[in-house]
DNA sequence: CTTTTATAGTTAGCACCCTAACTATAAGCC
DNA sequence: GGCTTATAGTTAGGGTGCTAACTATAAAAG
């Protein structure tokens, strides 16, 4: 549960008074930003527990879902999503996949390889990279705990009819795509300098 | 940006696949269940990234909101949620208030007293107990930054009509309320008695 | 009054994420 | 070949979250 966020929403009713004092605050705009938030928290934190009784992360289950790409089943390849081809992965490419810095995606591999579900291979032609292999022991957790994850995201949407589902996508796609915009719009205007410009 | 999940999510017709080999898994469940944390992350991101221009984090706004509460103006009151009535707040509450432990709130209240934005005093009552007050330099910080922050909240829900935004509300609150329901009931029985019941 | 228990807050140590700097290797250019 | 630049991966150090153990004080039980 990596969130920092208030417990109690503040009521759209209160958030139209504040509007008062804020002309800039748009009530049903910001309501919709804390809920998001909430629920996305919420989302996290009940995969996360199941996660935390196997004594695996979030992050480190995300690696190892990419690296299941590269081991036989048909399923695996396909939850791994549409990226690349298979085949062993290296750190760099799984920091992409993953949306991480390399230098997590190390951390990362390092207690994964503690605890015996990675190894590190040497690449043979190029010196400078690894290959990041999973060991039989991740597979057969993979095995185990894949389908009481499943189980535990279909409770959660339970409550949802297949309409509301759909509806609830659409509307989320929105807003990621509201939101691609708005975080590459300054990336692009000074790329890499991200510098605090601010007085100080 | 707290969380590590896939850049490319699974489209829909390979969760369909890969619900043949693994029978528990809910495509349109599983679809939503990505989705959400995407998009709740990717919020979290456009927000964060405002935060981090002025030098605060996302937990420390959080804690700044709270004790604004405090202070003067009315849509501070509202702004701050319908928790308990005004007044200096103590670590403990505030932990409470935020959902997080009182350990990390000591922390978060090290690095704002470190930055001059809030202030310890001890309880002359209870020498137990501190109460934290927002400095002059944290009330101007928010008056001048909150004004941006709904700005960017407006603009990142600017694609939602209002009918849209309301029944995304409504949505997002059904899983709120069964993921409410799934984190309380592993967790024990008894909802408004946090303290260590169990083992008693 | 003394012992026990409960509470407030902190400290210590771990995980995860970041940026920035570093090492080693590869590739391009003179 | 030798110099410069680019790339792969790691290391170092900071911030933020957690749990568990600790200190100090207060309240309750004997």
């Amino acid at each position: 549960m990596p969130l920092l966020l208030l417990k109690d929403l503040p009521r759209y009713e209160c958030l139209l008074e504040a509007a008062k004092e804020f002309p800039d605050l748009d009530p049903s705009a910001s309501e919709v930003f804390l809920h998001l938030l909430r629920a996305g928290d919420e989302a996290y934190g009940v995969s996360d527990r199941n996660l935390v009784n196997h004594n695996i992360s979030q992050g480190r289950f995300c690696v190892l879902m990419l690296l299941w790409r590269s081991v036989q089943s048909p399923a695996a390849k396909l939850l791994g999503a549409g990226f690349g081809v298979a085949g062993p992965r290296t750190p760099a490419e799984l920091a992409d996949a993953a949306g991480v810095t390399r230098a997590t995606m190390t951390g990362l591999i390092d207690t994964l390889e503690r605890d015996g579900f990675v190894k590190r291979e040497p690449d043979p032609d190029d010196r400078r990279m690894m290959s990041v292999l999973l060991t039989p022991k991740a597979e057969q957790f993979l095995r185990k705990f894949l389908p009481e994850h499943f189980q535990i995201t279909a409770k959660l949407m339970r409550t949802l009819t297949e309409a509301e589902r759909k509806t609830l996508v659409q509307l989320l796609n929105k807003i990621s795509q509201q939101a691609s915009v708005m975080l590459g719009a300054a990336s692009e205007a000074s790329p890499t300098v991200a510098n605090g410009a601010h007085a100080v």
